[in-house]
DNA sequence: GCAATAGTGTCTATCAGACAATATAGC
DNA sequence: GCTATATTGTCTGATAGACACTATTGC
């Protein structure tokens, strides 16, 4: 039997299988806090709970694409800095079916945030803040809402607050290796605008001369030759993330 | 409607959805190269290719349990170090069907990875290497196989190259901040063998005694009192590794 | 000149690489 | 004592944190 023969005869379905979604944290830095847009669901299971936008993967959509369609059609956002994050299996995760859920990080500009923000009214920001659980557990995400600061604690959808605990973990891991930094930041940024986005996601005050001599020593900054307006005080100078090469 | 009613009448069914397999990288390090057991494939399609041992998910089974039970079936391995790796969802990536990834992978101490290749004679061991393709294209898995050292190189089946890629990248990135290189030796061990382990995934030789510091100043080594035997000089000291707590 | 922040200089502690010296097993 | 490798000591260069200093803007 050749390939073709054997193609031709071949029954996709004879076997039952989990359905497969993609679920997304749009996470954004907003007030010098990393925080995470989330959607109340209206539907069962769940219904009235806060969760991450997610949708089933189609039959002829590779999981990226997915997870692009999901960001522009649940969460109004045309572009953003995407990126797998972990696929979760747990077999109860869902009391419809079972589902498998990949889930993917989005990064946005306060900007791309916030304008998220108010042209969805259905999305709120939840405040993410991780801490360990004792010695037994692993880290738990502390979440609360409000389109303010203050609000409550959130409980969270389904699996979700593990999501978006591995989410702010992957992207703390990730922040001073690689550029997943500048995802967050405008297309001109300031250095301390730069240093505050990693003090949010990081969770703590770094050095300034330390700082700025890393970034400028990796050579990804480009000066743009312009400065910040705007100011009572002396305006910093306005740089540009250059890819390295 | 309540949350029961509502799940009552859901049908889980109601849409067509890609399946769901799990594919396993198998690594170990050999005479101070990294390889993957590769099984050859014997049914379409690709069939004469090798092809990482993988399986579909069970509807009852957790995406970790499947990675365990094709580890045993298919590989007769009873235990390893396994840890996801990403999920492959290009539409093409198999030509029966839409079949979406969850890539793992296993990390086999050489003793390991020796029994199960003279255990299942359909295992093949593939050098793996990994190089950049220019400019443009992003890292390549080159492999070459055979049971002894030399062999031809090999062209693997479906996106698997690319698979065996990613798991040699991302072991090296994890190698020297995680424990994972633990994984790749026995119980007990000399420092001479921890880092023959890192020098053989990071492809490059190691300062010795900047390595010996750094991994005794971590405190994840205890001395077992005992020595290596059986050399006609020195013996090195023995330890084990013990998780940081 | 004052206030407030941008940006720089310098000292020190830490850590990795280089290289050489010493230790110890079997023979 | 000889061989081969284990293990340790020390020098040096790179880098991060600490802290203080200088620069520059609007007012």
């Amino acid at each position: 039997m050749s390939e073709a023969e054997f193609l031709s005869t071949y029954d996709p379905a004879a076997y039952e299988r989990p359905a497969l979604a993609v679920d997304l944290v749009l996470m954004g830095v907003r007030d010098g806090r990393p925080g995470a847009l989330l959607l109340k669901r209206t539907e069962h299971p769940h219904a009235g709970r806060w969760a991450l936008p997610g949708g089933f993967v189609g039959l002829d959509e590779t999981l990226d694409a997915a997870a692009e369609r999901i960001l522009r059609d649940k969460a109004g956002i045309a572009r953003a800095h995407l990126e797998q994050l972990y696929t979760f299996g747990a077999v109860e995760r869902d009391p419809r079916m079972r589902i498998v859920s990949v889930a993917y990080l989005a990064l946005l500009p306060e900007r791309a945030f916030s304008e998220a923000l108010d042209g969805m009214p259905e999305l709120s920001p939840a405040v993410i803040a991780v801490s360990w659980a004792g010695e037994a557990g692993g880290p738990v995400a502390a979440l609360s809402t409000g389109r303010r600061a203050g609000g409550e604690p959130l409980g969270l959808a389904f699996d979700h607050a593990d999501i978006l605990a591995l989410a702010i973990l992957r992207l703390r891991g990730k922040l001073d290796y690689s550029d997943v930094g500048f995802a967050l930041l405008p297309e001109q940024f300031t250095l301390r605008q730069l240093q505050d986005v990693h003090e949010a996601i990081l969770g703590k005050a770094l050095n300034k001369p330390a700082f700025r001599r890393r970034m400028l020593d990796r050579g990804w900054l480009e000066p743009t030759g312009s400065r910040e307006g705007g100011t009572s005080f002396r305006p910093a100078e306005l740089y540009r993330f250059r890819r390295p090469r």
